[in-house]
DNA sequence: TCGGCAAAATTGTGATCACATTGACATCGG
DNA sequence: CCGATGTCAATGTGATCACAATTTTGCCGA
């Protein structure tokens, strides 16, 4: 028997690490919270459906909350609702990743220019600190945890800034690539990777913004090609035929 | 006594003007259109709250689907929930109107080059079709006629790739930014709209991307420079303290 | 052994109800 | 006449129930 629906891990867990965050809040903001933590770090794999009953009964509440987050978290692009309204994670394909790509090159070196002047001391700190973390786990090939410094790094710096346009739509490609980039890295391991964060730690000391924007837009461009030629545009389609349950979540077109 | 509730027009009306569109589908998803399309083009003033009883006795449903809705909105910029919980339509300031713009033209003349290949002569003609309705709004000073044609005309060109990612982010910019453009055309009127299309419509037909973007970015930018000099940054805020209520949307800072 | 077919379980959807909290309103005291 | 305070309506939130559509499962026959 096969699994079609996914279930964020452990059910029945008197303490799930499906932690909905802190307390306080309405439900559905918090079972909001977990489901796009599980879908950044990528604890939902594409190609499972995500079903109201299952996820409210993995979380511990009722079907409600569930909804309403479910629906906040497809509007950002983060599931998909299918034609019989069965959501899913959607697939990732050539297309969708170039896009995604692209978009992310156009709106954060802005963001983080924009975000520039507000970036103070312990800010700068609390990037080193990141970075160095960072440099950790790729060190020890600890998937989950450069993902997570990552993001963090990221939304360190677009965070800065009192904006409220450009930060939810970055999220939104976050909350896209997050899925995907996990079965990725599973598979190509993360030694491939190479720190660009200094350079952008080093820009925004030198309040230089220009070289902030080349530094975050070069880091996206390094991370993104690694992807597109190693995993994305691989020419035959052998391995999928050789070991079908291992890649649930490419879906290369032709 | 004030309103503090927006109503979306005739409540009771056998046949109210918040037609759901089509038929078909979710009724949340019904409401979910009637309530974008009435934030697109306008019909729902910044400064005033959505609730959810009377969003659902104005469109004769009951409260369930409207939250639903409400939520998805909210997801896209469209409505903002407040710290009492209470969802409005979000004000407008200066800083927030420039990442707006800014957002646009990082992201409109990209999605019109990616459509570009995708625009046969049939859509072209659409597009021609739109312009010349856009005029005549125009000549008219039919101000939801403008603003619906505008739409349609953008939307028309960006929607015919595939893109499922470009599109969404444009949409939640227009979304954000109808509810202001209305009350800002009801102000200052139509007359001083200048038509940029034609270069659009020029550029799609002689198959020219650089050209083509270059129409797009004008475009955005000599309608958003218009309101920029005439509405927001007003050296003082006389006429707010002189007629209160007829501007309930401008939030000035400083 | 394999391909339909019907039964049963599961899913999303919508409605209704109960409850805590917020906001508005009227009344009362100064 | 004005401000404080108590009351009451209204709002968002969450839960539970019913229903239709879909999916899965089990079974029978070829």
């Amino acid at each position: 028997m096969v699994k079609r629906t996914s279930d964020l891990g452990a059910p029945a867990d008197p303490s799930p690490d499906d932690d909905p965050g802190s307390d306080d809040g309405p439900l559905h903001d918090r079972v909001y919270r977990a489901l796009r933590d599980a879908l950044v770090t990528g604890r939902i794999v594409p190609g499972r459906a995500v079903t109201l009953r299952g996820l409210a009964q993995s979380l511990g509440v009722s079907p409600m909350p569930v909804r309403e987050a479910i629906r906040r978290v497809s509007a950002e692009g983060g599931l998909v609702v299918g034609a019989n309204r069965r959501v899913w994670v959607p697939d990732m394909d050539a297309a969708r990743f170039d896009e995604l790509v692209r978009a992310r090159i156009l709106l954060e070196p802005e963001a983080a220019v924009r975000a520039l002047p507000h970036i103070d001391a312990a800010r700068l700190d609390r990037l080193r600190a990141i970075d160095e973390a960072i440099d950790r786990a790729l060190a020890e090939g600890d998937v989950e945890a450069y993902m997570a410094g990552n993001h963090r790094f990221h939304f360190e710096i677009y965070a800065a800034g009192p904006s409220r346009v450009l930060l939810p739509l970055i999220e939104s490609l976050w909350l896209q690539f997050g899925p995907f980039m996990r079965s990725v890295y599973g598979r190509v391991g993360t030694a491939i990777l190479v720190d660009h964060h200094v350079h952008a730690v080093e820009a925004i000391a030198a309040r230089d913004a220009d070289r902030l924007a080349e530094a975050i837009r070069a880091d996206i461009l390094d991370g993104m090609e690694v992807i597109d030629d190693t995993v994305l545009r691989r020419p035959t389609g052998s391995e999928t035929s050789s070991s079908p349950e291992s890649d649930p979540c490419l879906h290369v077109p032709g």
